[in-house]
DNA sequence: GTCTATATAATGATAGAC
DNA sequence: GTCTATCATTATATAGAC
């Protein structure tokens, strides 16, 4: 059992209003109302405001390679796996119209602000990337399974961005049913 | 012939500035640095920061309505017009791969600041979206036009993210390359 | 039109009481 | 561990001289 301590509320917190505000954007005010603890109370857990920000990116790394895992242990098949990746955006539909994908709109963010966690941020779509390209050599293209990966993720990260921008919930089915014909008729070339 | 008065050198510098490093982290002493000005001098021209970002937007809007239109005059084959489009990816590639796509960065950042010009914004989409919905219909694609220009917006979207987040450039020729024979395979199921 | 000087509010961060 | 009080800095914005 894991004790749910002041430092694991205060990443909780950052972690959501990050997602929902953006990073510059949140300052230790919203945090510390959310939190419900005082600004002075933060210096006491992080030494500063980019310590927050590299917890939650660890946080949300562990959490990742946790989902990935379990996404490999319950399916034997890689296109099921892969299926697995493509469903997050059905499932998360209703963040993902609010707020696009937390991994393509932090990275964006980092990367204009040349913050020096950029390179955490974006080991998060490496984590992805690496997964997918195995799953893609599994499933019997070796020769361009970091192309397919690249790919997928591409086409994932343009499926947030206009979904969030129209808030549209009916275009991210409409483009999951498209992905899954793409894998279905990725299969069949190489079975 | 268009003069260049300080109020177009401001919108000119804001402009790069909010692509390059976001709009709420671009300060007006970003601004005056680059135009040279004082930073009261900015209230003789603009009322506010948000007034700056609506004169970015509009100008923005401009360009992009002349660029469709030119697009639009110098090709008769809509296949040829929406090649044009593609081929934007390849010719704003070093900036694409530094800063990733101006109007989807834009809009996701407005869109998390919940910001009052965030439809303006999102309204540069709706100009793509509109333009290349015509041009599908020309193609023969009546029924489906809006969905393919949603998908064909939602995967330049997600290239210029990918290749932001890794800075590479070759992925956005292997893309631009994929999406052409999209657009090929298209042309041939309608003509 | 452009400047300097300043007002005001918010930010990240620190010091020290409890 | 958490608080209040405070500091230093930066931000947008204003007033008024030139």
């Amino acid at each position: 059992m894991s004790e749910s301590t002041t430092r694991d509320h205060i990443v909780e917190a950052a972690d959501k209003l990050f997602y929902e505000q953006g990073y510059e954007h949140t300052s230790f005010t919203h945090i510390a109302d959310a939190v419900r603890i005082s600004r002075g109370n933060f210096y006491y857990h992080f030494k500063s405001k980019d310590e927050i920000l590299d917890a939650v990116i660890n946080e949300r790394l562990a959490n990742t390679r946790s989902a990935l895992e379990q996404w490999e242990a319950e399916n034997s098949k890689p296109a099921d796996r892969i299926r697995c990746f493509i469903q997050i955006m059905i499932n998360n539909r209703d963040k993902i119209k609010l707020y696009g994908c937390p991994v393509g709109t932090l990275s964006t963010e980092l990367t204009k602000l040349n913050h020096a966690s950029k390179a955490g941020a974006n080991e998060l779509f490496s984590l992805y990337r690496t997964w997918l390209c195995r799953q893609f050599m599994l499933l019997g293209r070796k020769a361009d399974a970091d192309q397919l990966a690249m790919h997928l993720l591409a086409r994932s990260q343009g499926v947030a961005t206009l979904a969030s921008a129209f808030h549209d919930e009916a275009f991210i089915r409409q483009e999951v049913r498209i992905l899954c014909d793409w894998l279905a008729g990725l299969k069949e070339k190489n079975s």
